[in-house]
DNA sequence: CGGATATTGTACCGGACGGTACAATGAGTC
DNA sequence: GACTCATTGTACCGTCCGGTACAATATCCG
């Protein structure tokens, strides 16, 4: 019986951080070898499917740890706005506030996101979903709810690249704020 | 005396939109050659330096671009509110209601920031700098109209990036339609 | 121990990469 | 026509790419 390594989340962790830098086309073999500290080898072992199949489980890993400390807290919190700040803390700590970047956005963005596509369109679909949900739950309606949850999504990702270019992470500090105010949360600085 | 040639522009229409579509790692001198119908003896007349110099002289066309479509309008109307409106106008048809990605935004994800931050900044600086000049001469507050602008050009780009995603166009119109009303401008349609 | 299996290092593959050299062609000027 | 200079096609460079082959070594388990 073979046990499920737990060093698979580190090892996902240190290869996601080369993609996130570097995007999928700029992620070499050579620089995610050196990032691990694995040569091709092991490497083509964990992952015969080559460099897609890493970057495929890359992006499960992310969707997995989305799942557990975003999705989830929006989905059973009793109290939806205790739920909704959950997960705004849990996305100021995974984006680093800013100095992070989302890679599953990165790969929305150039043509990798022809291989990925159903992923990456999963992942944003679950996340708009879950916290449209969170907001109906607390008194919006239908419709309301679903725009606020798109443009809330929208504007996280947008301060993510506006911090990036600005190299200013005070841009998605304030990003957060304003999110945090538009669906009644109260401010928790 | 030499002219400056106006196909410089349509050429370069044509290397960004490879930019554009495969980021700056993932575009090829062979695709912007079967793009452009250059050898690379052209090319190489043409950017000496290279596919550095391309990009760079990408940029600067877009930022002109926008310099005369977006930023004028913005700072040169003499009702603000109407200005607004054609930078939105103007957005809205750049990026064809979504269906195609801000070269900029997603070079600033990707390591090939650092090769144009400054430029990248540039871009996003003033877009946000004129906006809220704008949003300040229709009565805004000036912190306001920062934070404001800010949060306008977090959600053009955060949709942009969402829209590709979902392969949704509506979630870039409905954002657009969001920016329209939270400025106090009168809904187009 | 032994044997099986998981893991690794190394050498190698064909092809694509960005970039260079340069001769041939084109077009405008006197 | 002859000179100039812009433009182009082509062949080539060294390097890195993603991927494969495979023998050597750990590690686990009976």
């Amino acid at each position: 019986m073979r046990r499920i390594a737990p060093e698979r989340d580190q090892l996902l962790a240190i290869v996601a951080e080369v993609f996130r830098e570097h995007g999928y086309e700029g992620a070499s073999l050579t620089l995610i070898g050196e990032a691990t500290g694995l040569g091709k080898g092991s490497l083509y072992h964990f992952f015969p499917g080559g460099k897609e199949e890493m970057a495929r489980a890359v992006i499960d890993n992310i969707d997995g740890w989305f799942e557990e400390n975003v999705f989830a807290p929006l989905r059973d919190s009793a109290d939806p706005g205790a739920g909704i700040e959950q997960m705004l803390g849990a996305t100021d700590s995974y984006f680093r506030s800013g100095r992070r970047v989302c890679l599953v956005g990165a790969f929305a963005l150039d043509e990798s996101r022809d291989l990925f596509a159903g992923q990456i369109r999963d992942y944003f679909g679950r996340w708009v979903t879950h916290l449209a949900d969170a907001l109906v739950r607390s008194g919006h309606g239908l419709a309301e709810a679903t725009e606020l949850a798109e443009e809330t999504i929208a504007a996280i990702q947008g301060a993510l690249t506006l911090a990036r270019a600005s190299d200013d992470t005070g841009v998605f500090s304030r990003a957060l704020r304003r999110t945090r105010t538009r669906l009644g949360i109260p401010p928790s600085d």
